[in-house]
DNA sequence: TTGAAAGCGCTAACAC
DNA sequence: GTGTTAGCGCTTTCAA
């Protein structure tokens, strides 16, 4: 790469100081200092195609003007809608954003959150995975800005976050199943340590406990790596079996893939045979044969809030701020009846 | 946050100079350094936590071990797919990735181009939009470190890119619902400049003239912005009027997703009634009800090589190289006659 | 074996 | 109004 100008360069060319340059080009000090001087200087920059040198003012100032964010995986699409609209909102305010995908592990958050850190980031935004709050909590102790995004530990109680109320969202899933005559419905979620994804169970139990009757064998787990094998054998039993269930609720954007691809393959008649509610929106769930009802989240206002929060914290604030969305049903033809 | 540890303060609580924490924390001149003193060195500076700070680094050496990647639109399923693999190189040799998403527009794009290199970015990877050739060859002149991926230009003719045979990806896709007995296939694309496009078209136009006949209406474009609506009468217009088409072929997966949208809601059937082919894969395509056939770009072969060709050029390599991978044809239901 | 010192490009307190 | 200077944390030349 070419070298840059420097503003020595351009105190050279223009017959001043450095720290004139410096002054002028920021707009410090502009009022005592001499008008013609100023332009000459604001001249002789552009003519030089003058930018200022990012690192020498990140050494100077000690910030970096970019955030990390790190999250389970950017080509899950809710992590890339999210992180879509958090980019956009750290352009605005001229921040920066750097990712990682942490692939819900461990050791790989960790080793994230340590990349980010000897880069310097300002602060960081992160959807922690399971475990992680030793991380946590050590960045705590640094005093390192961050927020959590989708998911918090109720042991971390000193954290910034911004999430939905999944208990909430479960049961009003519940609640949208009964008032469309649904008699037997089953959630299938993933087997999980994380609080977020615990919520959304105990949501639906509890929905379920109130709308269904007291029994509790509202939800079954499957375990994340046994993904999709696991769900077509628990989907063929839960219908042709003994339960008779005639509605699903899938808990995550990834178990409703897979679960419509089973009811798509196995062909089995959505809302007639079975009810369908999926969590959070996909524009693929156009291409399956009957509008899917899903639950929303406002994504939109999560990135924005989550921008907003940690560069509060970046600019300084103390607060510990918990912003606890709603999610919103949208109806589809899956669950009428 | 917290005040880092420096060498300076290293240096003082071990008895030493800095130069000499600087050689041992680097490894350099390591052969002629006292063993103890090195020890010892090393002994401070773990207690004290050292964590070398990047941006004096990045200062003195004039290299940040950033990269920029612009793309269209992180949360497109492509771009997601690539940027993670992207990602995951460019950790691998301790680079680390900002992006942007400049949503196929040019000014966008050329926002971000200076973003990053205000940032002093060591290299960028870009998927340029249309009419971005006067930031290319600005980038070249300032001799930035950058390859193109997914499309090139073929006026800019010093760049680096990695791309895959569009025309060879498309004609294969004429051949192939030639050999599954299908008579009046077309294509459905977007209304576009960017050359990778019209060399999809350009295959698939040959191609069926080959296979299918000299004609000239085997292409058909709609707007990107009226993408959703104007789908749905072309499809419907297609199926149910004179021409009798009885495949199409969907030219990338953001049409591929409105088109099976609009397939599915009008219940046509296929393959029976219509074939089907896309282009890209995505894992929604399960939830159709058929198994679907679709162009699959080598996406780990092009992250992989796209980020290895910008470093090359990052680390000095003057060569200019011009990387073309072919596609395949992953065959479902959706085309099988 | 070790260290002093210059300098990367910038900011800002403090002269003049 | 303008300039001198110190210093952010690091690397590296040169001298000791």
């Amino acid at each position: 790469m070419k070298k840059k100008t420097s503003l020595k360069d351009i105190a050279r060319e223009a017959g001043v100081s450095v720290t004139l340059v410096s002054y002028v080009l920021n707009g410090k000090n502009i009022e005592r200092i001499n008008a013609d001087t100023a332009t000459r200087i604001r001249e002789v920059a552009s003519k030089l195609n003058y930018t200022p040198n990012f690192i020498a003012k990140s050494l100077k100032k000690n910030k970096t003007y970019t955030l990390g964010l790190i999250i389970a995986d950017i080509s899950n699409l809710f992590y890339s809608s999210i992180a879509r609209i958090i980019e956009d909102k750290a352009q605005e305010n001229n921040y920066n954003m750097i990712f990682g995908s942490a692939d819900e592990n461990m050791e790989k958050f960790k080793g994230l959150v340590d990349v980010f850190l000897r880069r310097q980031v300002d602060g960081i935004i992160l959807a922690a995975p399971a475990h992680s709050e030793e991380t946590l909590k050590y960045l705590s102790e640094q005093r390192v800005p961050f927020v959590l995004i989708d998911r918090f530990f109720p042991s971390i109680d000193d954290a910034s976050f911004v999430v939905i109320d999944n208990f909430k969202a479960s049961y009003k899933v519940a609640e949208h199943l009964h008032d469309n005559q649904f008699k037997h419905p089953v959630m299938i979620t993933l087997t999980s340590e994380l609080h977020h994804l615990r919520e959304r169970s105990r949501g639906f139990e509890e929905g379920g406990k109130h709308f269904f009757g007291d029994r509790s064998d509202y939800i079954i787990t499957v375990e994340e790596e046994k993904l999709s094998g696991e769900i077509e054998k628990t989907i063929k039993e839960l219908i042709y079996g003994d339960r008779q269930v005639d509605a699903l609720y899938f808990s995550t954007n990834k178990i409703a893939m897979e679960g419509l691809a089973a009811i798509a393959k196995f062909k089995i008649k959505v809302p007639d045979q079975l009810g369908v509610v999926c969590f959070d929106e996909a524009d693929a769930y156009r291409i399956f044969n009957t509008s899917i009802t899903y639950v929303k989240q406002p994504l939109k206002k999560i990135g924005d809030q989550v921008v907003k929060t940690l560069l509060n914290i970046v600019e300084g604030s103390k607060e510990v701020e918990h912003v606890v969305f709603n999610t919103k049903i949208i109806s589809g033809e899956s669950s009428e009846r």
